[in-house]
DNA sequence: TGATTTTCTTAAACTAGATTAATTTTTTTG
DNA sequence: CAAAAAAATTAATCTAGTTTAAGAAAATCA
């Protein structure tokens, strides 16, 4: 919970005093590795801050084969934001990579809470505006760089990650097969 | 200026005089077509909405290939959010594709902007928020389906976009070159 | 600890899509 | 309208990355 106040604390100032109301719309939920918060064809009206450990957000494509389109780790916010949004059915999943701590509001709660502390709206057109960013930034990668290349310049920009999240992860939300992630690494 | 009213109202209530003072804010530009707005190298420190037209956000890959990461037309923003969040040099370029008008924002008046309409924030975060979804969900077509698919279903979902933006401009945008794409056409 | 499940590796065959290069069609402009 | 520029097509060649299938290593669990 320390890790949320500290984090919305960098866009905007919080008391403690308002954080105390603020935590009451959140629920805190304990996940085990594998665990699901999200499931494709469920109506998607919440949304998940990572307090420790590690989501995915993914989905199943045509011929069965699940790709991770986001990543979280602490500090992240993760959810399907159109559906959201547009208050409809999500076709994605979300599932905890490792065991995690995470906080969950509700969309209604998450509009009271908006209603209830103006302000936070600040901090969250910041967090939406960050996301798209690096969404737009990956494109950029993806279309520039070779398959081996975007593996590469992944594990430089983000080290940690790499060791921490299983390499077929990381393969399907780079875009490319376990098997050739494991034949360019091979060198 | 008549349709940024309009769209503003479709997230916020703003009166005619409210939307006086904010137009303040903004200027009116009137681009010939392939006049360019933001250019790669420079800082990044204004945001464009489309009143009028299509543009097109692009980076230049490393072999010299331009790359659409982004269309906007009528009611669209667009900028490098990233550089413009962190106010750093950009490596994108935004051209019209048509004769367009748009309004421009500094990044200073915006700021000046939301802090004296902070319900503008709203507006910003709905924006933001549905960018974002926009982006996933294009992730998730140019990982799930064949070029192929992603054109034709593209065209499906986007007809009048199809039709009025140049073919070459729409390969790059779905990750595809022109000859594919008018290979796979001339079925 | 041994058994089961999960993750990673290797290698050969295959193909979607890129590349190259030349030509045609369409659009723009003076 | 003719000339130039921009956009689209065609076809042959080539390769980055997929697919398939099987085995090895690591992690988890009882």
């Amino acid at each position: 919970m320390n890790h949320f106040f500290q984090h919305l604390n960098k866009f905007v100032s919080v008391t403690d005093q308002e954080f105390q109301e603020i935590s009451t719309y959140f629920e805190v939920l304990s996940l085990d590795k594998k665990e699901c918060v999200m499931l494709a064809g469920n109506h998607c009206d919440t949304n998940y801050f990572v307090l420790s450990g590690c989501l995915h957000m993914f989905f199943t494509d045509e011929r069965g084969v699940d790709r991770t389109v986001q990543f979280a780790i602490e500090n992240w916010w993760l959810t399907d934001a159109q559906a959201l949004y547009h208050q409809k059915v999500t076709d994605f999943n979300i599932q905890a990579v490792e065991n995690s701590e995470i906080l969950v509001i509700k969309s209604d709660k998450e509009r009271a809470l908006l209603a209830r502390f103006p302000k936070l709206e600040i901090y969250f057109r910041s967090i939406y505006q960050i996301a798209y960013g690096a969404a737009l930034k990956r494109m950029q990668y993806i279309f520039s760089y070779s398959k081996e290349e975007i593996f590469f310049r992944f594990r430089e920009e983000f080290p940690e990650f790499v060791n921490r999240v299983p390499q077929y992860l990381i393969a399907t939300f780079l875009g490319l097969t376990p098997e050739y992630l494991s034949k360019i690494r091979a060198k």
